[in-house]
DNA sequence: ATAGTATTTAGACATTTGTCTAAATATACA
DNA sequence: TGTATATTTAGACAAATGTCTAAATACTAT
């Protein structure tokens, strides 16, 4: 949960997250996308699988990411709650 | 958008919100439910006004701090977008 | 074996964050 | 007016965060 908050607040996460809405992409295409070094998205990306957000597959040389989004449902319970205020 | 997601990154501040859930509060009743020092609380409260998560109503010497959950929203809009994969 | 490609790990560094104590501001009341 | 209460602001400091370059690891193919 902690860590699910965490993955979520950096612009960048959440801009690789919408990314693999579209396509499940490898760690190379993803830094592509971004003006920031590979090691910098490397590091996101680590954040990310640690939160669960993201999962990685190794495919030969390749590393592909795709979306998890069963996390995104306990976040999602959370916010519930927290809507359905009491007084 | 990206305020709401800090406001959420943080332990504290996440059961300030669960707090204000049950009841308004004011920032007095709030710092006594922590052991961290009122300064400290105040700046959550503060981050929290930021991100609209919370809205400050000043009461004579008091200040009463309520839940605003329109903002909510919006984060469970992103999430929803999310979680509805392409491929 | 060797060289090339894909990705991560290690280590450094500036910035941001969460915490504290001390001081400032605002209101209530005697 | 003066004192107590409620809350914030200011400033300091350690820890966490995001970024970088250089080096390490893993796989592919010549």
């Amino acid at each position: 949960m902690k860590s699910v908050f965490k993955g979520l607040n950096d612009p960048t996460r959440r801009e690789i997250l919408e990314l693999l809405r579209e396509n499940d992409m490898t760690a190379g295409e993803i830094v592509e996308r971004f003006r920031i070094s590979g090691p910098s998205i490397s590091h996101h990306l680590d954040l990310l699988k640690q939160a669960k957000l993201v999962i990685a597959e190794k495919e030969g040389q390749f590393i592909y990411y795709s979306l998890n989004t069963t996390v995104v449902d306990e976040i999602m319970k959370w916010l519930l709650q927290i809507k359905t205020k009491k007084k």
